[in-house]
DNA sequence: GCGTCCAGGTCTACC
DNA sequence: GGTAGACCTGGACGC
C-alpha cells in the first residue's frame, strides 16, 4: 500500500517526535526511518506493518500472513494517516515558528507531528504507564501487557490488547505479571468503564468540544492527572496545556534559566502564554530540539 | 548479593 | 483551595 505524502510531512521527524515509538507494539530501526508496527483489525486479525518513506510517498508492506480485503487495506492506511499525523493543519503552528528566529527549524525539518497509537485507548493506558516512573519502567510495563494479553504476531512483537482482555483480569495479577503496581486499580477501572460503556475515548479525537472539557474528561480518568491529561490532549490535537514532568522541568531550566531549577510549574506555563493555542507544541519543540539536532 | 535510598505523578485525607 | 503522605518500581549506591 501507498500513501502520497503532502509537501510537510517527515516519517523520520513524526518517529523521532517523542517517545512513542520505543513503546510495543511500536518499533523502529536504528536511524529512526522506519516504523513498524501492529494494527489490530478485529479482535483475531491483526496486520504488522512496516512503514518507509521515499520520494514523497509512504509504502506499508505488511510482513505477517494475513489477507487482506480492500476496506482493510483503506482501514490499515486511515490508521497510518491518523496515527502519523499527516492530515494534521499545522500551516498556522509553522507562521508562529518562522516569525521566532529559535523556531525557524521547526517547519524546516517538518516537526510538530506526535506520533500516536492506533487508539486512544492506548494512548491513555501507555501515558498512564509513563506517571511516576522511569522511561525503563514504562517499558516494561507496556511490553509485559502485549506480551501477556496481546496476540502473538512475530517473535517478540504482540498486538495490543482490547480493554475487554485486561478487564477480565484481578488487579493482583495486574500488579504482579505488569509490574504497574499501584497503577493497577486504575487500568482496571478504566478498562471496566470502557467494557461497560461508561466512557467512551476514541470519539476524543474528533471532538469538537472545548479544550477544557476535554481536558475534564481526561482528568475523570483515575490515574490520569494534570501532567497526564495535558500530554493526552497533544495527541488530539489540542497544544493549550504543557504537561509539565521532571524532564520537561529540567531542559527549561537548561534552555531559560542557565541552569537555575524551577520550583514552580507557574514560571513554565507563564514562558510559554506568549504562543497562546500553540503553547504546548512549542514547549514539546524547545524540549525536544536537541534530537533533532 | 543484599539492604537502603531516591526519583517519578496521582490520589486521598486532612486542615 | 492547598498540602502532606502514601502508593510501587527500578536503578544507583554502599557494604
Amino acid at each position: 500500500m501507498t500513501i502520497q505524502l503532502p509537501a510537510h510531512f517527515s516519517l523520520h521527524t513524526a518517529i523521532n517526535s517523542h517517545g512513542w515509538y520505543d513503546l510495543a507494539p511500536f518499533s523502529a530501526n536504528e536511524g529512526l526511518t522506519e516504523l513498524k508496527c501492529v494494527i489490530s483489525l478485529t479482535r483475531k486479525k491483526h496486520a504488522l506493518i512496516r512503514i518507509r518513506e521515499k520520494n514523497s510517498v509512504l509504502t506499508i508492506a505488511v510482513e505477517n500472513n494475513v489477507r487482506l480485503t480492500r476496506t482493510e487495506q483503506e482501514r490499515i492506511k486511515n490508521s497510518v494517516r491518523s496515527m502519523l499525523r499527516i492530515d494534521e493543519p499545522l500551516e498556522k503552528f509553522y507562521s508562529l515558528c518562522r516569525k521566532e528566529p529559535h523556531l525557524r527549524w521547526v517547519p524546516k525539518i517538518k516537526a510538530g507531528r506526535l506520533l500516536r497509537s492506533q487508539t486512544m485507548f492506548e494512548d491513555v493506558v501507555k501515558m498512564m504507564f509513563t506517571t511516576n516512573c522511569s522511561w525503563a519502567l514504562t517499558k516494561i510495563q507496556t511490553t509485559n501487557l502485549t506480551k501477556k494479553l496481546g496476540v502473538k504476531i512475530a517473535d517478540n512483537i504482540y498486538s495490543f490488547p482490547p480493554a475487554e482482555v485486561i478487564a477480565k483480569k484481578t488487579d493482583r495479577w495486574l500488579r504482579k505479571e505488569l509490574s504497574c503496581g499501584y497503577r493497577a486499580p486504575y487500568l482496571l477501572e478504566l478498562c471496566r468503564n470502557i467494557t461497560n460503556k461508561k466512557i467512551e475515548l476514541e470519539s476524543l479525537r474528533q471532538s469538537d468540544l472545548p479544550t477544557e472539557e476535554l481536558y475534564w474528561k481526561l482528568r475523570s480518568i483515575k490515574g490520569i492527572g494534570h501532567y497526564a491529561a495535558g500530554n493526552l490532549l497533544k495527541l488530539i490535537g489540542r497544544y493549550d496545556y504543557l504537561g509539565i514532568d521532571s524532564w520537561v522541568r529540567t531542559r527549561f531550566s537548561q534552555l531559560h534559566r542557565k541552569n537555575r531549577p524551577v520550583t514552580d510549574d507557574s514560571i513554565i506555563e507563564k514562558h510559554y502564554d506568549q504562543y497562546g493555542i500553540w503553547r504546548g507544541l512549542v514547549c514539546v519543540m524547545e524540549v525536544t530540539s536537541d534530537w533533532h539536532e
